[in-house]
DNA sequence: CACATTCTGTCGGGTAACCGACAATTACGC
DNA sequence: GCGTAATTGTCGGTTACCCGACAGAATGTG
């Protein structure tokens, strides 16, 4: 990609995010985004159409970024099924990014990222397990659901609580509980 | 200017700093200057003829910004003379600037900062002190020679020596210095 | 309501940055 | 030494951004 597309893209989106930690969605205006972007009105719309359409690139975006970072690394045969590393390069990504989440989990009134990211979580895990044995007496998908839903929460009080712990204790934590009950099919594989 | 043009002077700038507190001057190339600044490498070449250049700018750039910092603010009713609000508002913009100086001050084999340094602060206090009386006794430019080598000399060591004063902290110490010396004319006029 | 102000979305002309390529020079390892 | 790689400086074609202007919609203030 050009590198001037790819600046412009970044500090519009960056701007819109900096805007929506001080006022609501619907106040903002394309102006503000662009004043705070440094970047000429027109390049906006050139990108966007409206600031609605920015919201959703930017969650696509970020998104994409967080699918990525989970894939299994090439070269240090990583197994296809998510491992806690590959857990910990998930968290460390939302850490990266926490004025991103921190801000689109608590803004009242946009509650699309929640509903995408559980969305998005449901669709790596139900992609990494697709070959796994899992034990017997619960549907696949509900247990599918059951992970997703459990971590999207856990992500969702790391960033709204004011008790911050570092992304290698949240995915200690978390994997522990995953573990314990049972849910991972480490046990069975290795 | 440009908004383009302001942006990648900027980040050409930074970029040249942020390498010079890694490596000597020598050893950095255009190459990696623009790789650094996020710029295509014919863009360097389309504001610097060379890297030597591009450091006399970038030196030029921040002693003009250091230049506006410590004029008279109009409809304040501040003096011609200087003050010691303009002499905490130049040391507020050195702090603001702090990897530009402490890098350009204690690289080894570019001591073009300091000499330029020296110059613009004589320059500066010829300038606002040309209409006010002196004590007699002492030729007018050694008196200049005096403070302007003084406060250099105060401003290098804030900035080589761990020891960390606020902006705030070294303006009160230098300025009852030069008042202890009875270099400033505030008591003849006020 | 009337009025002013701001925001929106779009357009066209100008310009700076991008990118790839090039020959010439310098630096480096065998 | 000699060959390879990296750096330098320049060029031309392409692209994205800038800027000012515009009419229309929305907002808000008397």
């Amino acid at each position: 990609m050009d590198r001037r597309v790819r600046k412009s893209q970044e500090a519009i989106m960056e701007a819109l995010i900096s805007l929506m930690a001080e006022k609501e969605f619907e106040k903002i205006t394309i102006n503000e985004i662009a004043e705070r972007a440094d970047v000429n009105r027109g390049t906006v719309y050139a990108h966007y159409t409206d600031k609605y359409h920015l919201l959703d690139l930017c969650i696509e975006t970020h998104l994409d970024q967080l699918i990525a970072s989970c894939m299994p690394l090439e070269g240090l045969n990583e197994p296809a099924y998510p491992t806690k590393d590959s857990l910990l390069r998930v968290f460390t990504m939302l850490e990266k990014h926490t004025a991103f989440y921190t801000t689109l989990l608590t803004s009242k009134g946009v509650p699309a990222l929640r509903s995408r990211l559980l969305e998005m979580i449901c669709l790596g895990i139900r992609q990494q397990y697709t070959d796994l044995q899992f034990p017997a007496g619960v549907d696949q998908e509900v247990r599918i659901q059951f992970m997703a839903s459990a971590t999207v929460g856990v992500i969702e009080w790391w960033f709204t609580n004011p008790v911050s712990y570092s992304a290698e204790d949240i995915t200690g934590q978390l994997w522990a509980m995953l573990e314990q009950n049972q849910m991972l099919p480490g046990k069975q594989l290795v």
